[in-house]
DNA sequence: AAATAAATCTGGTGTAAACCAGTTTAGATA
DNA sequence: TATCTAAACTGGTTTACACCAGATTTATTT
């Protein structure tokens, strides 16, 4: 008669300190959480497969998966899809009150920056787009999609949407750098004020295929509207970014 | 001689849509989510019991749950160990720049603010501490630990440092309350900025079980130090919160 | 009616085994 | 050498159990 299986002591049962959490689960997770914080992987490195760290640790696949999900939530390890598992690197620091764009506070971090434009079109307003441009529904609005890197990783895909009432013919120019500069320079409109929202979000259907990753992602809802000093919108942004390669400053004077 | 099982067609084939993504458990999360924005359940409600779900679903329970956990990261629900999923209420509103404090604030959005004070210390300043704080390590701080909780439910655990030399005796006052109104009705230190971060986490062991949510939970970890007229550091916070239960929006003037 | 004990229900965790569909790699071919 | 192809590999998804421990409910006792 052989010993009931649950019974059986499993083989990782001594990795686990004393008095401490059994769930195995996250006994995997210190396991990796420890190889990264200790430097033995460095960023953007490949982690073993999910059957190499399964036979190394002797759980079962699901197991060594839910150690992994952890890891990602905790924005340790990001993923592609049918290659492997990557170790995050640092995230991007976002001041949204120092409005400088992308492009120069990735810089100024010693990042490195790309954007890449998706496609633009005119689009009619839809009841929502209306009341945020205080225009009627149905109004011609230009609407630019752009996808954005940082060290040749995809962080993040917006949404513009712009009232060609203050920049006619703004989609005939260069839109793979800063547009808070081209409407400075070519239609000498300025942002006066911003409101920005920010919630956690999944990453749908299109975000999640355009980021690369799976659709279901967490991920962070970042919603620009910029005013003129007319107070009139003078561009309406919505950005998906990976959950892991974002982390909001703001320094702010009270009154 | 039987059909190999996965050749079989499975008896919920007929319930996804024509081009849809053939993974059950988005069909799963889908339907739960029509019930959920079709108003079916209301805010806090409970939904099926997960092998309720399994069976009128067809699925196994494992698949299921991936669609909860989806949900989950979603923000449409949140659960209760061992007791049920629930529906998620409305995220609150958080304007880092209009510092009004968290009671006010709740209350201002029609939810009713609670909180309560886990419990205070003196400690002495580890290095990062006093580097905040501009103070030989080792020096003595003041730590409390509150719970915040939005209509009875349990939404961030905070800890937060004062310097006892611009708060002495800080921690015999009433701390239920809105402590930034402590400080300055009885010590007239008046808060003339914020450094808030803001970043996606994992709730770690001791957040989450003051939340009384599983450990490893999505969270975002909110820090404010905030400063006198003087550059004084008069407080430093870290907040957790659960990450459906927040939404942060900032209006800000851009120079 | 109130306190207590037991049965039941619920999510939490873990195992094992398949099969699928992209990615990557190594080998064969032009 | 460059290109193409096929095999190997990787994560993605699903099934089906099993057992645990906390939460809840029910029945029982005081």
């Amino acid at each position: 008669m052989t010993l009931k299986k649950s019974l059986a002591r499993p083989d990782w049962w001594m990795d686990l300190p004393d008095g401490a959490d059994t769930r195995h689960y996250l006994g995997v997770r210190d396991s990796i959480a420890a190889h990264i914080e200790n430097g033995d992987l460095g960023h953007n490195a490949c982690l073993p497969s999910e059957r190499q760290l399964q036979s190394g640790t002797g759980a079962a696949r699901g197991t060594v998966r839910a150690a992994l999900f952890q890891l990602e939530a905790e924005g340790l390890i990001y993923r592609k899809e049918r290659s492997g598992w990557y170790v995050s690197p640092a995230p991007i620091v976002y001041d949204p009150t120092r409005w400088e764009g992308f492009m120069s506070y990735v810089k100024a971090q010693g990042r490195d920056p790309k954007t890449e434009l998706l496609g633009t079109c005119e689009v009619q307003a839809t009841a929502a787009l209306a009341d945020i441009f205080g225009v009627d529904a149905g109004a011609t609005l230009y609407e630019l999609r752009r996808r954005r890197y940082v060290d040749d990783r995809a962080v993040l895909v917006e949404t513009i949407y712009v009232d060609p009432r203050l920049a006619p013919g703004l989609l005939d120019h260069d839109l793979d750098g800063s547009l808070t500069q081209v409407l400075k320079r070519e239609y000498v409109v300025d942002v006066a004020r911003n409101r920005i929202d920010m919630q956690p979000c999944a990453l749908t259907q299109a975000e999640a295929a355009a980021l690369r990753v799976k659709s279901g992602l967490p991920g962070l809802l970042v919603t620009r509207i910029s005013y003129d000093a007319q107070g009139r919108v003078v561009e309406y942004d919505q950005e998906y970014w990976r959950h892991d390669a974002l982390k909001v400053s703001v320094d702010i004077r009270v009154g």
